[in-house]
DNA sequence: CTAGCTGCAAAGGTTTTGCACATGC
DNA sequence: GCATGTGCAAAACCTTTGCAGCTAG
């Protein structure tokens, strides 16, 4: 009764629920902190859009230098993107560390543990823990990171 | 009404709710995953669990290096707890990552943004999302990682 | 026009590895 | 006693940086 859910109505499920939220919009997110978009910045952002798996730096690199992006454009860029929370920073093993870049607003990857492939949820709810932690323990909570993991039909 | 809990009482409370839950005992985590205990796994586990803020590895090193212990062994152990689950892997900034021992076996840490204090917390259920992710996407679901952030009393 | 961004290549830092020796079981 | 773990130091790898030229606004 699970995993029977074909991949492609998978993909439709979640991009429906996403369309729901704000879709990210790479230049006024860059605008609103006073940088510029560029089109490296344009073309790196595309990149990790257009994968639904955790992507690593070194093959984000790899990739782009293809495209005739300096492998330090790749890194600033990287970490930027991060830094404006557009993209996500996902554990994968022990060492290794991917992105993957925000679908919505609000929004938690659902990894697989084997293929990496990636798959977005919005429906969390945390603000009541978030109240319940900041009452425990004084804390001014300001956010939260969650991925969860498993492994994706394909794989099982 | 909010962060006037002596942080005294906070820890208190936090371990109290802990003991609830199956402290971590390293030697069976080791024995469990056939790999051995030695002075220096037990230490390095010993010093991790003695803060209880994120630390990195390059402090890791720095203080256990005192202690006669081999910056490849600092790595080694480290990654090796992680990988049993022992330790916490936290993002600070884009590029820190630092790590925590989890003082029982199910948690999650909370992090001040500033100082990088950390108290954890076993309160949270996400069975329920869990289930809902498996239904809606049909990933066998295994686990997930969960950290929030805040600001703590004493940096506010 | 100018502040901000980029590519290049070198510097700097971190992580991994091979190997001889030590130790837990 | 032997498989497993460790320390050392070198190698490999990854990330950052300085700078001259380019470009977005």
């Amino acid at each position: 009764m699970l995993g029977i859910i074909p991949k492609q109505e998978i993909i439709h499920i979640i991009m429906h629920n996403h369309t729901r939220g704000n879709r990210i919009d790479l230049d006024s997110a860059l605008k609103s902190h006073g940088v510029q978009s560029t089109p490296q910045r344009r073309a790196i952002w595309e990149f990790y859009s257009s994968q639904n798996r955790g992507i690593t730096i070194t093959e984000a690199i790899e990739v782009l230098q293809g495209a005739g992006i300096g492998q330090a454009t790749v890194y600033r860029t990287t970490f930027l993107l991060f830094d404006l929370g557009l993209l996500h920073r996902i554990q994968l093993a022990s060492d290794q560390v991917c992105y993957v870049a925000l679908k919505s607003e609000h929004s938690h990857p659902l990894v697989c543990k084997r293929c990496h492939d990636v798959v977005e949820f919005d429906t969390c709810d945390l603000s009541v823990l978030e109240k319940l932690l900041n009452v425990q323990t004084g804390y001014e909570i300001d956010g939260h990171q969650l991925e969860v993991y498993g492994v994706c039909p394909k794989c099982q």
